[in-house]
DNA sequence: TAGATTATGCTCAACATGAGCATAAAGGTC
DNA sequence: GACCTTTATGCTCATGTTGAGCATAATCTA
């Protein structure tokens, strides 16, 4: 069985960030890698220009997984090797999610995500209670309190995948849960797919902050507002207004159009587009944004 | 044909950063995936230690590679599965090289590195310079310059892939150099196994700037010169003695043991330990080491 | 006793970051 | 038209971080 190659692309869309999937929602687009295949990553485009139609921008290596074996299985085990790609979305696309939909309790910019972080926090500290010996709980404790940022140590956006796997070990989501036992909300998906989702959700969080990548989810001219609204919807986090300008104008990564945008409620912004030319014709680092990383 | 685990095992010894290798240096252990492997960790630790007898301690994945497909060759592709292990060595052990073996241009601590740097720059002018179009030599010139940090740019200590990817295209490495033409110093690999190398030293040196990694090179007690040295070593790169003992402090990752260094020649230096616990006990960042990304 | 060598404490300037005050420019309401 | 709401934009201030270097301490060797 040759390996499988696993897209996660990702657009966001009126300040959502999206997922493209397949069989309503339970899959990403994926396929085998081909003797034909340039390399792999040409093998993940051809799969997905394949299957959803749609051309891939940006593209990443994520990582890669193996199948637990299974007892009297087969000798060969799925090896997925899955990739991040940025790109816009398209109007009439189909397929397409908010990834906020499978992970509600990543978005802390809204009051249902920080409440929901609240009830997990309460579940989670009855599941450390249920460890064998007081060791353990205590371990437990320090882990859940770490992972989500309880006693006040600060939400960090970057565990993604760390939380969804203790949930996963608490037997909180679908996939872990005994049958009939109450879960969590939010959708899953088919095979080990949400955690391939939580890995892409984690690494493109980590990159933001130091890779100009936001700018391939935005649209040619966007105004400051704009600019932010997708930041705090990929980190799932709320940013200062002044300093986030403030940061963005220093990096020197955007220049004004000249033009105002045309519906805008108060003030009018002033529309600004991304230089490309920077890319390469720059030092790799320096696009850091304002999130700040929790203490 | 299963894909193949391979590990790049690193330890620093003598303050050089040392590589485990198999063949006289030029392959790394590896192996392929088998039925009965639990994951694909365990998969390369048993490889690992049958190959070397060396126990692996710290793992994480580094990337997945294949081989390009060959017209008319077998369906089947190589799949390489990389992983990026750190590790103590032992007396006696077999196999270490030093990596600066493989890319003398990446010690920019010793003046025969510096000094390799210039000669490189010169060829990669002329490299440059060979391009078809006026556009394409100006883009080459400009991606010499990042890469290598020429023009006041700074050097990069990260980029050790993209340096011996820049190098194999401008066919300076055995690897790309038709027969007999001159190559730069270093040791070449088997199949595409340096690169592995390049890849596991990139991932290292951004690693140590934020996870207290380095800690699992260094013995259980240790100098802060020598901690200092290991720093250094790993990223190529000389640092302000002082500053890097103020920001060690104020990690406060470490403790004193009580002790001096017996073997010292100055003023005797206090010995220090790593204080495991934090590990976990601990906001997963916080261990910033004194290297600036240049400008 | 005078270096040589390494360890260690401390200061200073430049810059980055988090927070918030103040003002500007639009539309809508009375 | 006066006034409110809304968003945009400029600016300040305290605090923390970073890069550089001065100064002193504690050991050994010539």
């Amino acid at each position: 069985m040759p390996p499988e190659l696993i897209a996660v692309l990702i657009a966001v869309s009126d300040d959502r960030p999206m997922v493209l999937t397949l069989e309503g929602g339970r899959l990403l687009p994926s396929g085998p890698l081909e003797a034909g295949h340039r390399s792999l990553q040409t093998g993940l485009r051809l799969w997905v220009e394949h299957q959803t139609g749609h051309a891939l921008g940006h593209v990443e290596q994520l990582y890669t997984f193996a199948d637990a074996p299974v007892d009297g299985g087969p000798d060969e085990r799925r090896v997925m090797i899955s990739y991040l790609a940025l790109t816009r979305t398209r109007r009439g696309e189909r397929g397409w999610r908010g990834w906020y939909d499978y992970f509600p309790w990543e978005d802390q910019t809204a009051p249902e995500g920080r409440a929901l972080v609240q009830r997990i926090a309460r579940l989670l500290d009855d599941w450390a209670g249920r460890a064998p010996s007081a060791a353990g709980q205590e371990a437990r404790r320090q882990r859940v309190a770490l992972t989500f940022g309880l006693d006040g140590l600060g939400w960090d956006d970057e565990l993604v995948l760390q939380r969804y796997e203790l949930l996963w070990e608490a037997a909180l989501v679908p996939e872990s849960a005994p049958p009939g036992a109450p879960v969590l909300p939010g959708l899953s998906m088919a095979r080990d797919e949400r955690r391939v989702l939580a890995t892409a959700m984690a690494r493109l969080r980590a990159k933001i902050r130091y890779r100009p990548v936001i700018y391939e989810l935005m649209p040619d001219s966007f105004t400051l507002l704009h600019l932010q609204r997708t930041v705090e919807a990929v980190a799932g986090q709320p940013m200062h207004k002044q300093n986030f300008r403030r940061l963005v104008a220093q990096q020197d990564l955007i220049e004004e159009t000249g033009e105002v945008a045309p519906d805008t409620r108060g003030r009018p912004a002033r529309l600004f587009r991304f230089r490309r030319e920077v890319i390469g014709a720059r030092r790799i680092a320096g696009s850091k944004l304002p999130l700040a990383r929790p203490i």
